[in-house]
DNA sequence: GGACAATGGTAGACACTGTCAACAGCGCAG
DNA sequence: CTGCGCTGTTGACAGTGTCTACCATTGTCC
């Protein structure tokens, strides 16, 4: 509890609270160490004493995104049933990127630090990763607990790439420029949530608002999948 | 004719080419201004004659990796059927993420500099982004020539976001640390365009090799779409 | 031919970055 | 008290993008 071993935590922890709050405002690429230490009112090789590198503050900052993603995905309203349950992951997934821009690039579309280097973050970032999978074991009901994890691999790769396809691609500036027809944009999210069911075979039953893209499926759950 | 317009030219062209070269090599991060000046064995402010900035020296390069990413979308081969000529485009996206990564990093998962600045490079993006529209809608068949440009769009929209997924999914090298269960990793792609085809309604036909995803469809064309 | 402006290239600054190295104060173990 | 380790400071160094001032060559107009 000495004074000191405080306010070497709390410098660490401040380092990571100010840089979590520019890489918020402004972007990964316009955070720098010396800008962290002005913030802090330190001068610019403290936060040295703590990370080693920027990339590893960086590496300390990503994982603590990947646990908020994990819990923003985790406290998602869970129904009981499992496309449903599924289907608001999706939601859930895509509401963290469009709410939190820049954490979301940080985790998914910055390249990594060499992560032989940073296990703490492989881990995080695969337990985000975990809790798909988990969903889609879900999907195949109780008496199929022993799925092909094949399967439930190929579902999940599936799931996460549209999602962060639809993710990352929405963040991008050019989507205005693609003239595309009128609604859309809007029905963006409710469409590739549907049609990601498709392509599991089963529907993921997106929320009931905007439904323009709701053809029919709904629950087509005939696919033996 | 005169030899100044030539070497201008010439040194713009070089500076152009020189920063490729970087690129493909080293990725857009390890690009400097002062780099591609030392490759052409100019002053450090040469450049500068013939680029506004860094930014719109990436622009240009930007650019013409669209034209390239144009060009090998449209070197695929084509049969005829919608449908395959469809998943060889899917094919020759993934291909092209695969084989130039950092050129498609450049163009995908690099946060553009002001579009407003740049209007050359968003005509090359919508471009290539109405190549991916003309081939779904050409999916509607040809009496459905006024096929709702609604639907074309979510079509397209989802194809792109799965495939910008999983091709920047796939770069990332995050996928070796989820321990995908065995053949996974493998049959990725064509699980994603059969799973794609699926979303469409429509099945769009992986090539033949390493058909583990395939369970059935292949020409489940029964859904109306 | 000769004045002149434009064009393309150079050289030197400035502010900024990440990071290395040497140094200073402090708390604690011996 | 002495010494050591941790934390923080200060001062460098090499690198960056970009501004400004300068120089050389060129083509144009009188």
């Amino acid at each position: 509890m000495t004074k000191t071993r405080d306010q070497a935590a709390s410098l660490k922890e401040a380092c990571v609270q100010a840089a979590r709050e520019v890489i918020a405002e402004s972007g990964v690429e316009n955070l720098s160490m010396r800008d962290v230490a002005r913030k802090l009112g330190v001068s610019h090789q403290a936060p040295y004493r703590h990370f080693e590198s920027r990339d590893h503050l960086l590496a300390e900052i990503m994982q603590r995104c990947f646990v908020d993603f994990g819990h923003h995905l985790d406290q998602r309203p869970r129904s009981g049933n499992p496309e449903a349950d599924l289907g608001a992951m999706g939601q859930a997934y895509l509401d963290y990127a469009q709410r939190k821009p820049l954490e979301y690039r940080l985790m998914f579309g910055t390249p990594w630090p060499e992560p032989a280097q940073h296990q703490e973050l492989v881990r995080h970032a695969v337990h985000a990763f975990n809790m798909l999978r988990a969903g889609v074991r879900s999907l195949h009901g109780v008496d199929a607990d022993d799925a092909q994890p094949t399967q439930v691999d190929h579902q999940a790769m599936f799931i996460w790439s549209a999602l962060h396809g639809m993710a990352s691609i929405t963040q991008a500036n050019v989507m205005q420029h693609l003239s595309l027809a009128s609604g859309v944009e809007e029905d963006l999210r409710s469409d590739i949530l549907t049609r990601i069911g498709l392509g599991l075979r089963w529907s993921v039953a997106p929320d009931a608002s905007a439904g323009s893209a709701a053809k029919s499926p709904r629950s087509s759950k005939k696919a033996r999948a």
